[in-house]
Parts: C-alpha cells; structure tokens; sequence
DNA sequence: CGTGCGCCTGTAACCATGTTCCTGTAACAT
DNA sequence: ATGTTACAGGAACATGGTTACAGGCGCACG
C-alpha cells in the first residue's frame, strides 16, 4: 500500500515505458537488458526484479500495445462509410506501431490488441442490421483483411527495393490475355486505396441481402 | 566443375536440407548454427564455409519455401470457383509449412512466396473477364484475405488457450441490439468456412459488372 | 616421389545477450 | 540492537553467432 517514495527507485511502469520507445524505435532485436538498464539508469538486475525475465518484459508491452493500439475511431453516416473508417483507423494504428504490434503479436496477445475495435465493430454491424451467424462472419472477415493488408504493406515499405525487381516479376506470357496489365502490374499500388476499395467490396457484399443466411459449399 | 565427390563432404543442399528440417519442426528459434552442424555431422565452420553466415542460411530457407509453397492448384468450372480453390490451395500450403513462411517473411520474401499464386491468379481473372486496374486490384486483395487468414489462424492455433478466456471477452452489453449474438461470437470458428465465404464474398464483388470501373474515395 | 596449393574441416577462442547467485544497503518494525 | 523487507549491484554462467588459426586431403606439377 505504501507508495515507493523513497528515493525514486524504478517502478515497473517506468521500465516498460522505457522498453516500448525502443521497441518503437529501434524494432524488437534493439531491446536487450542491459540496453534497456543502462537507458533507465540501473542494473541489470533492477529489471529482474520489478518487472521479470525477457519474457515477462514482452508480456507487459504487449499488454500496453492491446489497449493503446486497439482504440479506433469511427465516423461517416451510412453503415458502410461507418464500418470502412473504422477499419482504416485500426489500419493506421497498426501501421504506425509495427514493432510493437509484431511484439504483441509473438506473444500470442493478438487477439487482445483486436478486441477492442472488434467490439465496435460487431456494434456497427449489428446496427446495420446483420444478425447471427452472419454478423459473426462478417467481423471475422473484416480483420482478416486489415491484418492481411497490414501484413504485406509493412513487408513492402521494409523491403523499398525488393530483391527481385518487379521488371522480373511479369512476363509477358503471364497477362497473355490481357497485354495492358503488365503496366498495372508493374507500377507500385496505393495500398491505402486499394485497402478501401476491398473493404467497401467485402462489406458490400456482406451487407447484400442475398448474401445473408447463404452459404455455400465447395 | 568437378563434382564434389571425394568423401561426400557436406554440402550446400544438405545443409540447407537439415535446416528446413529443423525450422519446420522445432519453430526458427531452435534452428541453432550448433545444433544444425551436429545434426549433419560436421562442424559449425563447414556451414560459414558452404553457406554463409545465419543470415545467409536463411535467406537459403527463404528460396526454398517461395519456390517449394507458392505452387497452388486450381479446380473448377465457373471463374468464382476456380479462384477460391485457388486460395484455398494456397492457404493451406502456407498454414501446413507456417514456421517457413515466417522465416520467409521476417527475410523479406514474401513477395517470392506469393508470386507464383500471383501469377495464376492474374490469369484466373482476366479469363474472368477483369481488365487493367480492376485486375491489379483484385489480385492483391484477394492475396491480403489469404495472408491475413493465415496470419489471424495460425495465432488462434498456437494459443490454444487463449490468455483471454472467451466468455470474458463479450458481455451482453457488447450485443446489445442482438443478444443471440453472444453464443456465435463465443464459440470457436471454422476458420476453413469462414475464409471461404469471406473470399465468395469478396470474389463475388469484384466479378460483379457494378463494381468495375468505379472507384469510391471516402 | 615429393611438394605445394586449393578446397574443406575441426578446435578453440571472442563477444553479445539472457539469467542467476550472492552480497550490500537502507528504511522500518519490534 | 536486531531482524525483516524491498530493493540495487557485481560477478559469474550458459548459450548462441562468429571467426582466427591450424591443419588434412587430393591433385597437379616438378
């Protein structure tokens, strides 16, 4: 009960605060112990003791990535509008803490760090009228697809000049119905649009009556 | 040019070979520079000298996997089918060598993996009938939905108990509009369904004449 | 036949990093 | 004073990547 105010010894929040920022800067292999010690200002030890071993470590940060990371904003009028900026917010979050989320992520908490934007989602879903099994679905599938796009655009944006030059990539004979494609095919996509414009179909699709209560089987 | 035949010393394959064997089965971190040598019975310098440093060895890994897991196959009549078997293919080539993957990935080949499927893919849908943009855009967002599948799947796999029992993750004021909502979101999913339907959907869209040729901005 | 060279292997080390053992110290209760 | 508790630090150990160095083995060349 008896607040540490002795003579500012380490709190366990100030280690963690420290190891998310170099996380954040410096990616998970930048985070050692006796980096992050000597940035706090104490032994190795000291961190032993407050917080616990390397493990332990990634467990808090991935615990601060889940609430900090999950909060997204939705705003538009109609549901789908709604539901495409709620998936854009959660997209850039995630975007803008890679690290981190990568933290959460082999920490097996990526569940958690979706949780909360899943619960406003399942809200504007159900609010635009989907029920069920169906609304179960369609939640699911949403963060599919931003965790998917989040996914390969951050491999793109860490790897600038892929190695293999996208000259290479496509011949001729791959759009052998369709010569104009190799243009499209070449040229670097705005990920962002083309996350939009998936989005909008996926729901579209879902929000389609004819889609509710079918299912088919291959 | 002279084949390496004297004593069969190790080679580069083998070596490779052993490694893959061991990332796949005991995950990338128990893929030890030590342990791969004694494995193959040799000593660790025979790697440096037939391979290249860790780094090197996996970007080794990393060309396995994209030419070994990209190849999908394609069933079906109808283009809506054919393109879904085709993700389902590549899906499950992905879940099945998933700690490859990783490593494919963390090396920045992620491209390479998905290349192969990217080139029946393009093909698939121009026989559909998609054209330029269009094309280019379903390509990639029917490659995030399976990626992002992957991604969502393996992370409920390998958390069995997930840290966040499921019944604490909803409350009824979650589900307020919908409270039959509560038992589809609490109870596990059939991923393999639910990807399926999620790609119907989406395939579904971007097949659709209403869809092509327009572009939202939000 | 010997001898040197190039290819390949092994031993032993170096270094960074996670982790722990043990000791020290200061406040506080008794 | 004494013991207890809450911390902090130094030194060491284990593991894993990496390399310097010392060869061995086959073969061409003398």
């Amino acid at each position: 009960m008896t607040a540490t105010a002795r003579q500012a010894p380490v709190s366990a929040d100030r280690i963690v605060d420290t190891a998310l920022e170099i996380v954040d800067r410096d990616g998970p292999d930048g985070l050692t112990m006796r980096g992050l010690a000597a940035k706090v200002g104490v032994a190795v030890t000291a961190i032993y003791w407050h917080v616990g071993d390397k493990d332990a470590l990634l467990a808090a940060i991935a615990d601060r990535v889940a609430t900090e990371v999950g909060t997204v904003r939705v705003s538009g009028a109609d549901p789908l509008a709604r539901i495409v900026s709620l998936g854009r917010s959660l997209r850039r979050n995630l975007l803008e803490r890679a690290y981190l989320v990568g933290v959460a992520h082999r920490q097996g908490r990526t569940e958690a760090v979706f949780q909360p934007a899943r619960r406003v989602l399942v809200r504007e879903l159900t609010a635009a009228g989907l029920r069920g099994a169906d609304a179960a679905f369609a939640v699911q599938s949403v963060l599919y697809l931003v965790s998917g796009s989040v996914l390969t655009d951050l491999q793109v944006e860490r790897a600038p000049e892929s190695r293999d030059a996208p000259e290479e990539l496509w011949t001729a004979a791959d759009v052998a119905d369709a010569p104009e494609l190799l243009e499209f095919l070449a040229e670097p996509i705005d990920t962002e649009q083309l996350f939009i414009r998936t989005l909008e179909t996926l729901v579209t699709g879902f929000l389609a009556p004819a889609n509710q209560r079918t299912r088919r089987s291959s």
